[in-house]
RNA sequence: UGGGAAGAGGGGAGAAUCGCUCGCAGCGCAAGUUGCGGGAGGAAAGUCCGAACACCAUAGAGCGCGAUGCCGCGUAACCGGGAAGUGGGCCGCAAGGUCGGACUUGGCGGAUACACGCGGGCAGCGACGACGCGAGUUGUCCUGACGGAAAGUGCCACAGAGAAGAGACAGCCGGGAGCGGCAGCAAUGUCACUCCAGGUGAUGGUGAAAAGGUGCGGUAAGAGCGCACCGCGCGAAGCGCAAGCGACGCGGCAGGGAAAACCCCAUCGGGUGCAAGGCCAAAUAGGAGACCGGGAAAUGGCUCGUUUCGCGUUCGUGAAAGCGAACAGGUCUCGGGUAUCGGCCGCUGAGACAAAUGAUUCUCGCCCCUUCAGCAGUGCAGGGGAACAGAAUUCGGCUUACACCUCUUCCCCGACC
């Protein structure tokens, strides 16, 4: 890793999207897409601000072994590639049943796909 | 050696990089950041029983509802006192002291509903073995929501003549009448058939079950009609803590299944659950509606009974009682708002609250397949696999899921001695 890149790949509370409310502006004014394994719906948060993740898994896509998977799958996905947004997001990411047959290079080339088809990527 | 069943135990290890979460300490005004330490299971699951804990309710009686149902002993969660060790907080310069709770070890006392374990008892158209001519008895195993069918109501398909205090279809039996054959001189005897009124519960057939069974006697034929034995019922010396067993005596036999149909008996049971519940801002603040105003509320289902609250004020009318109106009062319901799926506590050596305990890579170990080498155990290389499953107040039990490995017991097949 050289260290022409700053090293901000945290994913603390404050990186998270967790009242309601906030669920509810993103899915309702956001914009959205879907690609393989994920549904996806973001506003656009003013520079300076971090990003912020929401994870969503329902129960259809199965146990709570493979729910839980699926969203730390997303989490880490997301923690590695927020720092190359070309500005700041509130993120909410649906998990569809596909995901549970994924392993993490999977879901991480369908977040990559989708992000590069809606010019989010610098 | 291979396969199967049951039970018990285990349920990969280590490292690097990047992350999450909680606690403590340092730095920082703060946001944060650094260090150290903790961070999923045997079932964390299903939520089927219970316990702790919390709140609400609670004079009592009856009815109802629910759960449980052979006997004995034991076990734990939990509560109380206390000991040692490990780790932690606080105080102290230190030695040390102290604190609450966690884990481990050993032990004491209290508490038991359910559950579980062990032992025992009883039952069974159950399996196998032994004994007996036989009915049957007995041993081992298995099974048993294992109080009551002798409180009552109802049910028992199909088959069968008959299914609960039953029944004559075939059959058997003697008697009467008729007709015929045979024997006889005849009276008569005998054989078969038909009809009539009876006897019978031996035989056949049906069924899960046919109203005790096996034998002998008896009889026209039969029948506990009589006897012996077996079974059954009642009483009972004695044995056992108890469930219960039972020498012996008496009784010719009372009597089917199902209580997982209703039901009866006994015992137990108040309700809701951490989304319990408490605290914080603001406040017995401030709104809307309904009902009561001879009733309301509580006794969490109902009734009785009991307890509590309330039956007020003003105005009009009237002599008064009363009536009408308004207000106050009581009870119930509903909605908005604040820092808002508000926050904190409850809550923990895991302790979240859009929910952490992770991601990637490497090494070693385990299992399977293939190639090669080897008589073989096996070795090298390549490829693949690793189940069921994720804490949400805590604990005990139950149930269900589980790749693979180890151990114990039993069974089966093959080979060798």
């Amino acid at each position: 890793m050289d260290a022409a890149l700053p090293i901000q790949r945290g994913l603390g509370r404050r990186c998270r999207i967790k009242l309601g409310r906030d669920f509810q502006r993103v899915r309702r004014d956001g914009e959205r897409a879907v690609k393989g394994c994920l549904i996806a719906n973001w506003t656009r948060r003013t520079a300076g601000q971090p990003s912020r993740l929401g994870v969503v898994v329902s129960k259809r896509v199965g146990n709570a072994v493979v729910r839980n998977r699926a969203k730390r799958l997303l989490r880490e996905s997301f923690r590695q590639h927020q720092d190359q947004f070309k500005q700041p997001l509130d993120l909410i990411l649906v998990a569809r049943p596909s995901i549970a047959q994924k392993d993490f290079a999977g879901v991480e080339c369908d977040l990559l796909l989708l992000l590069r088809q809606t010019g989010l990527l610098k």
